[in-house]
DNA sequence: CCGAATATACGACCTTTTTCGTAAGACGAA
DNA sequence: TTCGTCTTACGAAAAAGGTCGTATATTCGG
């Protein structure tokens, strides 16, 4: 139960482990606070899909206190490789290059130049 | 219902769509007979998959014949884009340049040479 | 001590997705 | 023609995901 071998995160929970891997520890209020940015949504639907994923093992807390305190239990690198190994498979026939070019050709996320940048030196590197 | 401006194929969705962007034109027994290669479901379940696609105006379909012959409807790097740019907002805190660099350092779909050129000259392209 | 604010737990419900049983019509071989 | 096979249509229901109302407990200011 502790910990999950495969996982699947939702589309919600994606958003809430997204929040939780950038601040590490948060409450539900917090990580509510935060979603209520970009989402319309009940405090108690966010508490509700955080003690889901609790049971699940996607994200562990501490319930020492009134207040629980709330960290992501899968690794972010491992999570975002992990569903882009599956996208690359069932969408672009094993290959890493045509979802590279669809990711950058896409014009509403359009990478900056430093982010370009960025990009130029991985593949330099790669080049090696 | 003919014009599908933003479709999100689901995941079953997704496999039938790549049976049919392979193959083109392709009957139910075609599409489930691929399927069942890889995964366990009863015929009429592909069948109401299909209908129900043709609904939405994700397929089209010639039932000019007793035996229907489907096609995708939908543009395939269209909905690539589509796809990954959700995976995108939802996986890499919008930055496809998060994504592009967790692509390119899977080790299990290393790139070969000539795709890193392809990438380099699409690179160089978005530079100007 | 009292009441407002805030927290968790829990269950109900709605929608979407997926699955399948069954009916009815068409086809072809014997 | 008659029977088994294949096809589509349809409806129902299971499964999954997400939403929220409400009950109950805790905390804290006054």
């Amino acid at each position: 139960m502790s910990a999950p071998k495969l996982i699947k995160p939702t589309e919600s929970e994606l958003e809430i482990l997204q929040i939780l891997w950038s601040r590490g520890l948060a409450t539900v209020r917090e990580v509510h606070e935060e979603l209520a940015k970009t989402k319309e949504a009940g405090y108690t639907t966010t508490l509700k899909l955080m003690q889901i994923m609790n049971e699940k093992g996607i994200v562990k807390r501490d319930d020492s206190m009134r207040t629980h305190v709330y960290q992501a239990a899968v690794n972010k690198e491992k999570t975002q490789k992990h569903i882009l190994g599956k996208m690359i498979d069932s969408l672009f026939g094993g290959s890493p290059t045509q979802l590279v070019i669809q990711a950058l050709g896409d014009d509403s996320h359009k990478a900056s130049r430093e982010e370009l940048e960025k990009i130029q030196q991985l593949l330099d590197s790669l080049k090696k």
